[in-house]
Formats: structure tokens, sequence, C-alpha cells
DNA sequence: ATTAGAATTAGAATGATTCTAATATCTCAT
DNA sequence: ATGAGATATTAGAATCATTCTAATTCTAAT
């Protein structure tokens, strides 16, 4: 299976990781995946799951997404997007741009750089919590 | 000493770990810091750079920042930039937006979400960089 | 069927950070 | 100035997420 990048053997593990991921839209750890693959899977180790989650990152079919310091984030939404996260209860909700929008020509970044790859993360409270902080 | 949040009592290990912040424009991580505190600081913990950090932090006088998975790095440009992370060498360099860029206009958030803080991390090839690879 | 190259595994190792419990130091009311 | 209570600092242990290692199993092409 090849999209974006090096092709992936899409072994049953690699199959079962992916689909995890494509049919969650929390942006789960590495651990979550574990726990939710394992209903399918039950052998499959915390190693593999590792495992499974770098290839398809390299391949280009999830993307790992680091919000805060701690554990690493995964989600299978390939569409241009960035992520709200909540400091309150920690949810993560993906937000999809205008259509206008070209992030690289409001920052002065010096001539020759390349970009690759834009990591927009905004924090704040989520509806809910908002709520019930009041 | 109060600038943005709570006030921190500017001890001499913080005011330490502050100035080596103020001088530094790589964005150093814990270590980092540790290693040029301990210049004029020889007494100093990496425990004690930590909890530093943090309250500087917490203060508002100077910014974690996440860039990839591992350390954590620290600035004291408080100023709105963005970071630009170069994916060859390492390399950190602020970037600061045009006057009139507004960022949270461009996303649809959802109903009543409350944004308090904004991270954007743009990876690529620095300059340097980009030249060796030619 | 045979074999080289991947994939998978359990468990060990690592690296960054956080916690703990014991001092040391500071602040404030006396 | 003095002593009590609060805060800061320390070394080292503990934790957490991740990566590594070495052994085993699977896969796909001869």
């Amino acid at each position: 299976m090849a999209l974006l990048g090096a092709d992936v053997r899409l072994t049953p593990h690699r199959r079962e990781v992916f689909e995890v991921l494509a049919s969650s839209t929390d942006h789960p750890t590495a651990t979550d995946v574990f726990d939710r693959a394992k209903v399918r899977s039950p052998g499959i180790s915390l190693a593999t799951v590792y495992n499974c989650l770098e290839h398809l990152t390299s391949a280009g079919l999830i993307k790992q997404v680091h919000l805060e310091r701690g554990q690493s984030r995964y989600c299978a939404n390939l569409h241009e997007h960035v992520h709200f996260h909540c400091e309150t209860c920690g949810k993560v909700i993906d937000a999809h741009p205008a259509a206008d929008f070209d992030p690289a020509k409001f920052w002065n970044l010096p001539k020759g750089t390349k970009v690759t790859r834009m990591d927009i993360a905004i924090h704040g409270t989520c509806d809910a919590c908002a709520q019930k902080d009041l």
C-alpha cells in the first residue's frame, strides 16, 4: 500500500493498527491504540504497536501529533487541519482551515528555508468545559 | 516579580536560570540550561533547574516549547512568534508574524471554544542545510 | 521445500521528567 | 534579633514513554 510516501507491507497487525486509527477521532496515544487493537488482535504486543505506528507514519498513512509533553498521539485524518486541545479535559478536536488560508506567507522565514510540514496546535478550553467553569 | 501570570519569588537560582534563557536564542533544553547555569552557579542541581523552569513558565516569564518528542525546549522570547525547526541540523529559529496576522479567524473552531495559546511549529530545512544537500 | 529478508515478540535498556524525603533558607510576627 | 512556618533546594529514587535487543516466526521468491 502506497499513498504519500514509501510502501508498507500491510500485514494483519499493521492493518489492524491502521483501522483502529481510521475509526477513532480522538487522537489516541500508543497505549490507547494498543488497548483497542487487542480487542480484535489479542496477541499483539505494545512493541508491535509502536513498530506499526512508526511504519504507518513514515509511509504517510497516519500522522504523529505532539500537543504536550508525554505521550505522542496519532491520527489518520490526512486532510490539512490543526488541532484544538482542551487544557481542562484533554480532548482534541480537528479544525479545518478556510479555503484561502496560506499560512506560510504570514511569517518572515529566512531566505532559502524549505518548509515541509506545519504543526499548529491551539490550546484553550472547549465549549463543554467552559460551561462548567462558570 | 510578576509580569503575565502569578508571582515568582526571584531567588538566585531562578534568576540564574532566567538569565541563561534570556541570553540564549537557541531554545535550550533543560539539560542545556543546566550546563550553562553551572558556569556561574556551580552548586545548582538538575532538579532545581526543572523546578525553576516550571515556576518561571507558570509565572509567564518563559515559554516551554514542544517541537518533537523527547526533550522540551524553553525560550524567553515573549513576543508572539512561531518556531521554525530544521529537521536536518535541529536548529530552531524564531519567526515573527506579519502585523495584520490574526490566526484564529482562519480556523472554524466549535462555538464556545476559548483560545488561550497557540503553538505553531514549521518543520523543514534551513538555508544552510539546504545548500549542503545539493 | 529452502532460504533470505521482514515482522513480531518479550523483556531489557534508555532518556526525560517527576517524585520523595531530608536539609537549608527565607519571611514575618513577635 | 528570634523562632515558627513556609518555601526552595538537593540527591537520589521512581516513573513513564519509548526504543533497543536478540530470539522467534512469518512471507515470498527461488
